[in-house]
DNA sequence: TAGATTGTTAATCGATTAACAATC
DNA sequence: TAGATTGTTAATCGATTAACAATC
């Protein structure tokens, strides 16, 4: 792949990607050097071409009959998802899941690092969780404008999530991990990706309907594409 | 579509349900009898005809030039899904995420209701995490025999996914939702649906390195599909 | 009625999978 | 060399989108 060539990339390819990165980490904890998209897909339940094309799209040159240096493809994913550099974030509102998400110790492998953490509940504010200072919201952007900070994660109930949108964008925020379940407005240039654990629950509920559904045959099953 | 007509639904389809869901709760809240599928295509960004689809594969069926019935649809998506009866479920692991997940008190008006932790820190055991008893993992399989429990949340370390699968198959649960990063194995008939948090920040990641990326004309834009 | 909307079939689009040449 | 693997083009498959008939 030429070097300017910053096709887009699928976000079907884009998600597997971590998971190729996860199996690199483990083979090359285990002193292996090569790997190869056979073997890749074989552990990973994925097609070999979908996976040669797949790591192809971040970069990576193999070798013909060799395979792939474990090194230099866990350098062109990271370096391609931009996970080798560290990105410095903020999280917004320490509910449950916030808590959750500054306890999560192993972000900076995955190119994040939450730098503090914001809540509108004064009870909250001045308390240190994870080790993460929980700062007011008026705070927010001047903080985010001096810092430089990208990206924000928010974890705010849903009806705040638009009002701490705006002001992450006025802190010059360019990436929002929305947890909440609405659906926020951001100008051109802003990416947003929102999670949402229901749409998880809602194919494990069906695909389990289905198996204890009637009118099904005995001994047919279903799997789930996991 | 004819009532025994169990055709497979797409997993995008199922994903898109409860943002459906949401938005006809929201409209029955303001006392609104009927919808289009243009009204909620337009609030979420979707074509009509794609939500026309998606709807129709729950069964319901609505009426030219009028639209549908906020009231059946919500009563035929939640039953599609199986949302109307809550399933009892056990949850696994109660670190920062199983703590957070135990704190969710939504889960009931999405069909799951968790109704015991388990861990197997000592230290844990006994205690109460929002109103929640952990119990020791020894007590799972015969619990989950004794209640009928059908679905499993795993929320332990990856390296202990697999044997916690185990004793969850053992106990005869038949759907586990996996927040742990392996892979876990599961006989025919069981359902597993992996949630793999770092998909997401790959997606993030990778939309904000584009939009901030040299080689990149002035002005040009990237949207996440949000 | 006319027009808006559903229901359904056809066309398009893009991702996955298959085929095969290039390579070490 | 022969065989395994990469790289790439073609075929297939399925989801999305468009077109249009049916309906109230």
């Amino acid at each position: 792949m030429a070097q300017d060539d910053i096709r887009a990339v699928s976000e079907a390819t884009l998600r597997r990607l971590p998971s190729y990165l996860q199996l690199l980490k483990v083979l090359q904890s285990k002193g292996r050097d090569i790997v190869s998209c056979s073997h890749i897909g074989a552990v990973l339940k994925l097609d070999p071409t979908q996976v040669r094309k797949d790591l192809a799209s971040t970069g990576i040159v193999g070798r013909p009959k060799v395979g792939y240096e474990v090194n230099a493809l866990i350098e062109s994913v990271e370096s391609f998802l931009g996970w080798n550099n560290v990105s410095e974030a903020f999280l917004v509102g320490v509910g449950s899941l916030g808590t959750a998400l500054l306890g999560y110790d192993r972000f900076n492998r995955y190119g994040l690092n939450i730098v503090a953490a914001f809540d509108a509940d004064a009870e909250k504010i001045g308390k240190t969780v994870h080790g993460h200072p929980i700062l007011p919201m008026d705070k927010l952007t001047d903080l985010a404008v001096r810092m430089h900070v990208m990206i924000g994660v928010l974890t705010v109930p849903a009806e705040a999530a638009q009002g701490v949108t705006n002001l992450m964008i006025l802190g010059g925020i360019r990436a929002i991990w929305n947890f909440t379940q609405s659906a926020i407005e951001v100008p051109p240039g802003v990416v947003v990706q929102t999670e949402d654990l229901f749409s998880g629950l809602a194919v494990l509920s069906s695909r389990l309907a289905m198996t204890l559904g009637a009118g099904r045959k005995q001994g047919e099953t279903v799997h789930a594409s996991y």
